[in-house]
DNA sequence: CAGGATCCCGCTAGATACTG
DNA sequence: CAGTATCTAGCGGGATCCTG
């Protein structure tokens, strides 16, 4: 009798190589900013167009809670809130209170989140310029298959 | 009476909302590569290194299941088969099946794949410079609020 | 060797109601 | 206005067993 299963090996390794996915800083950008709301709060924080993703220039600008919550139109309290939170957590926004009644909070970037709207902005170019073409293949590959 | 309470009017914006965020090129990107192994896999095929990630430079090659497999330690074969799928639906990968006894089946990167790659690359060296700075005012925050 | 088919569980987003 | 609290259903993903 071994000392160790096979299927014990296996699941050893298996959290090794988990612990080490986890603490791998590209994972873990990526699983911050993949989130649904991160990036249309960092692009609508970052610029002031009409819409965010309108363009890359223009001042960042801050905004309310509630201007926030009727541009991102769709977004439940919930997770305007939750997701403000582990944006400011991670120092991403800042969040300002200002002690009128009733209360007012403003919410805006600070350098490194502005940083971190240039990389995604490399993500949305690619995007708009390859994703037709994804598309294209994946309803080729659906056609070949039915 | 109206012809519409508010309650119905904000669902219908919500729809309309969600329905253009589905067709977001950048948040249709986001969503296929923030894919816990989608990065690991073109990674893994688009450099020769030992382990993925380990340098940009390198000839692309081309791995069999099995290799892939033990290359991403911890991955199931469920989720690596449906990934692998999704890639190669995407025109990301390409999928060889050589007919030999057993069968050799051999996936390797597209042209738009490693241009693909060229993208998250730019997440990897943003992730590299600053995460630790994103740890480090995550660990203040929670000092400040515990 | 390279998967397909199934069962099952934990997490999380969403809806709803309440508050300083 | 700007949140908090709670409850629940749905589904992504792992484990397991099976096959050409």
């Amino acid at each position: 009798m071994p000392t160790s299963t096979a299927a014990q090996k296996r699941a050893q390794a298996k959290d090794e190589y988990d612990s080490f996915l986890a603490q791998c800083p590209s994972r873990q950008l990526l699983d911050r900013i993949s989130d649904k709301w991160v990036a249309l709060i960092l692009a609508a924080l970052g610029s002031d167009g009409p819409h965010p993703g309108d363009g890359y220039v223009g001042e960042p600008r801050s905004m309310r809670y509630s201007e926030l919550s009727r541009r991102l139109a769709g977004v439940s309290q919930k997770m305007l809130t939750q997701t403000l939170r582990a944006l400011e957590r991670d120092g991403l926004i800042t969040r300002t209170v200002t002690p009128t009644v009733p209360v007012t909070v403003t919410y805006g970037p600070t350098d490194l989140g502005l940083s971190l709207q240039q990389v995604m902005w490399g993500v949305k170019v690619w995007a708009e310029a390859h994703m037709d073409e994804v598309l294209a293949n994946r309803k080729e590959y659906d056609n070949r298959v039915s």
